[in-house]
DNA sequence: CTCAGTGCAAAGGATTTGCATGCCG
DNA sequence: CGGCATGCAAATCCTTTGCACTGAG
């Protein structure tokens, strides 16, 4: 796990800059920082794609599926993780951009899976301000964009 | 509605031109053009937009859900409609690309109204080329990609 | 005649909700 | 103590499926 200095030279790993943030957030929502939610939390940052909810069941043991249903949607209200949808069966839950980095989706056709990636800042900022144009013409009001690429990964092709 | 001659100088519209590819792809899949698809089509080449099973029974009278749900099955196979899916409770269904433009959507996080939008051809062109590499170094086999801009709509704000 | 297409009703399945209990603050 | 968090079971709701009937070729 990484680690850096802090202002102070004493060492922070990223999970703890992670749980303060999360528990800031929640706390402003008026809800508490739960031993459940921290694994939610913690299986979420270690991997790197977004989970459907057996798969996040599989990895914290003893949760309760509506629990955790009510959970991630707590999480998402406090703005620390994001639900997607693909054409999957279940919905699959990430930390927030902001928490991570932006990056986008290669979903497979085969077995349903998402994995991250990511492209050129250049490429991104150019996109960003078509975009930008296109959601000024049309009146809309953007928050973010949201870029998949679909197709087969390697294990099914 | 678009008209243009044909090689003959007859002139043909737009919609006899999709009914006769539409015909060809199903047949090629062992299917039939019937009426009650050549509705469902009719009612997508109208719509500048993807539509919800909901939506496709009011603009068309009388289809029954099950069989609406049926034969856009159908004719998703027969790879004349897409499916798409966002956060929303219903799915949506469009005329794939090769039938209207490339495009992309503008999702309303508000209402979950969906609507098309296109960017300059550049952007477009030079977006391929880093996907295509993304792609690559992934062993990914990517079919197509998918841009969404998710916010507020001009009624929504 | 035959077989795909259709409508109705019932089944499926991911997600949500009601309710009683447990636990943190 | 009071109220939120949790687990279980039941309810929801979109979508799919079983089955009998109809209609096109």
């Amino acid at each position: 796990m990484s680690t850096k200095p802090d202002a102070t030279g004493r060492t922070i790993d990223r999970s703890d800059q992670l749980d303060i943030i999360v528990d800031r957030r929640l706390r402003h929502d008026g809800q508490r920082y739960t031993t459940q939610r921290r694994a939610l939390i913690d299986v979420l940052a270690e991997a790197d794609a977004p989970l459907t909810l057996p798969q996040l069941l599989e990895r914290s043991a003893g949760l309760a599926q509506s629990s955790a249903y009510r959970n991630l949607a707590v999480l998402e209200r406090a703005g620390v993780v994001h639900r997607i949808v693909t054409s999957d069966d279940h919905a699959r839950w990430e930390l927030t951009e902001d928490l991570t980095e932006h990056h986008h989706h290669l979903i497979c056709r085969g077995c349903g899976d998402v994995t991250d990636f990511t492209v050129p800042t250049d490429i991104e900022r150019r996109l960003d301000d078509a975009l930008a144009d296109a959601a000024s013409v049309a009146g809309f009001d953007a928050t973010h964009h949201r870029l998949d690429l679909v197709g087969l990964c390697s294990r099914c092709q």
